[in-house]
DNA sequence: GTTTTCATGGTACCACCGTATCATCAACGT
DNA sequence: ACGTTGATGATACGGTGGTACCATGAAAAC
């Protein structure tokens, strides 16, 4: 069989199959034999793609934070072709949930990484959780934005609603992964602030149907 | 030595290692043998106290949980002698922020608990994670004593505030912990949300200046 | 066609970790 | 006094997990 193989495209699919076993498990349980066994191959090509178990857990992170990155642009694509910032917004907090079976496990291993990165300097030192500080700007620059189309109160502490939008979202997800809060409601919640921030100049009542169709052309930014 | 021993105490004593250990190292690389170095007693012992190892993890998470509990105790009496509900509800949302380096490491190991539980379902049967409810109703409940001494907003929804208020603060604490944020910049986001909610007797104005608008003085400048 | 290189399988090694076993020594009851 | 019981030490055992080593088939290079 030693035709030539796509040695990315195999390191991927063993990522994923690391988060897959791990978003089950728990990540402290994963070994490098349950990937293997995941992936359906031999722990000697786990081996073989990755030398050791550290790079293992590093690519597995660098795939994570993409992936991540991905559904954010995703969930922004998907909120129309011109979406303004509040949608955008909504767009970066509710990627950080998880809500369907498969984020749920994307962010219970994301978690986990951030809290071994904690205590593993190695793990700490990895660029890819390096930048949170990116999330912040993003949304910072976007209810600045959102200020200047007087979507906001003219007086609003743009930076210090982003960081608490961003920890809530936080907190609400591992809310909602500890199981104590269902994602509906972490969802309401979440949109009960959004709603206080901008003051909807037109419906104001939660309709996740199309709103602010902004003339205004807000370009995406990078986002992570 | 074989006078009788406080099995309690010794349990505890080595309870207390095992946080120790685990804030340092992470919880995921401790081992009986660290815990038993670390309180500076043989491994044998460890294992005389606590039969088993999940005996031992039941045990130090019980531990923290209480400890928490005598944490937001300590703050509220330290918040004065009749604090109001504001006092009350900063005292609890602050204790829950890793602010010197022994809470960090509270911190850190509770949620590493917390994480644990999503996917061990032994650790998550265990009560002293089934309840973190009661935080949300005592919130809840300060809010609404706080609404009706018209300190809110009279159509303030308490319930999704006081979800909103504990899942930032535990957002802002991993923050901390992660090492994006300050405890300094959590405190004052924090804040920043309660002179939201709860607005002086008077107008709706926001003040971003200094608080404390109980006619008791609910001004607790305690905080490390 | 031979050689080299890539991809893969199988398996052994070593260290660590939780647990169990055996042994000892000091108090306390009667 | 003496046996019983509680507290402690030392060490062994079984399993598991990461890593390393050897082998081999199958293309690609020459």
């Amino acid at each position: 069989m030693p035709k030539r193989v796509d040695h990315d495209e195999r390191r991927a699919e063993i990522g994923r199959a690391l988060v897959r076993v791990a978003g089950r498990r728990g990540l402290h349980a994963v070994g490098m034999r349950d990937v293997a066994a995941e992936a359906g191959i031999s722990l000697r090509l786990v081996q073989y793609y990755f030398q050791t178990k550290e790079n293992l857990l590093f690519h597995g992170l660098q795939q994570l934070t993409e992936g991540f990155g991905e559904r954010v642009a995703a969930r922004v694509r998907a909120a129309g072709e011109n979406p303004g910032p509040r949608a955008v917004v909504e767009a970066l907090l509710m990627t950080s949930l998880p809500t369907d079976e498969e984020s749920r496990a994307f962010h219970l291993v994301l978690t986990s990484y951030a809290l071994l990165a904690v205590t593993d300097e190695a793990l700490a030192a990895q660029p890819y959780l390096r930048r949170p500080d990116a999330a912040e700007d993003a949304v910072t620059g976007l209810l600045e934005q959102a200020r200047e189309a007087e979507l906001l109160a003219p007086d609003a502490d743009t930076r210090t609603e982003a960081v608490a939008l961003l920890a809530m979202a936080a907190g609400l997800g591992t809310s909602i992964l500890a199981g104590q809060r269902t994602a509906e409601s972490a969802t309401a919640v979440l949109r009960h602030q959004l709603n206080r921030i901008f003051r909807t100049s037109s419906a104001s009542s939660p309709r996740p149907a199309a709103n602010s169709p902004s003339p205004k052309g807000t370009s995406l930014s990078n986002i992570d």
